[in-house]
DNA sequence: TCATAACTCCGAGCGTCAATCGGAGTTCGA
DNA sequence: TCGAACTCCGATTGACGCTCGGAGTTATGA
């Protein structure tokens, strides 16, 4: 799946979403480091977590440093890259044909959540569009 | 992934959106009906395509009714109604905080789309506002 | 009536991918 | 020099989708 739900690089398991959340929280972090924030818990080896870390560095989610002998890892896309990435790769698979169902499903998301979102929402775009006198 | 780009039960393979796409288009339709329509250029037996079909079922994104000895298959979420659930599942990975990192991620891609994208935007939203007087 | 075609259900094998860890080798630091 | 921490490699396990064959059932038509 690859094509509508699945996101080839963008998906993560679930110890890499944690990894990741810890080290957009703070980084650069080594193996270790990580481990302990990450194990919370989880009863895990610190090689479990390296096999993590250097899948999402594959994945071009971080990117590593060599500091004496070893690495320290750094996320190279920030939180907000990341959601955009999603969200574009679910718009184009739902048909590039202007994507109005892709925009009316999001608004309706957005008012489930109370129209104060709405308004939020209403806000940064008009916001957007006074940027662009055009 | 699992939790911030997966989506257990939204994940779909390849050959499922196709089936899928195939059955919002016209349905119901029987095993047969759709591998024809679906086998375009792949080389894929009835029994493959009627797995998908009932994986689908499994997944509650189609129901079957039986129709002498056989079944016929139907969709009974729209693409609207997957579009909301899969962009409400990433929305929720993403913090429930307000979710402002999660609009703006969003504005950011209507924007890229060209104004006019952001306008449509603007007046889907203005609608809403008006509709619900609260 | 009987053969054929089409279905259903079951199960199995394959490929991919994340999670998990052990072992071997390397290096920094006390 | 010894130990702790890392790196790299490889192996296993468990999901999950794709793919199909075989066995059993049923409707249809010659």
């Amino acid at each position: 799946m690859t094509d509508m739900l699945r996101f080839p690089d963008l998906a993560l398991g679930e110890l890499e979403r944690a990894v990741l959340e810890t080290l957009w929280d703070v980084s650069p972090l080594n193996p270790g480091a990580v481990h302990e924030r990450v194990a919370g818990g989880r009863r895990i080896s610190v090689n479990t977590v390296s096999s993590a870390l250097k899948r999402l560095c594959e994945k071009g989610l971080l990117e590593r440093e060599k500091v004496s002998h070893a690495y320290v890892y750094r996320p190279i896309v920030t939180r907000a890259d990341l959601q955009r990435q999603l969200i574009g790769a679910i718009a184009n698979q739902f048909g590039e044909e202007g994507g109005s169902g892709f925009l009316a499903a999001f608004v309706d998301l957005a008012e489930e959540r109370g129209v104060e979102t709405l308004r939020r929402l209403e806000q940064m775009i008009a916001h957007r569009l006074d940027g662009d006198a055009d």
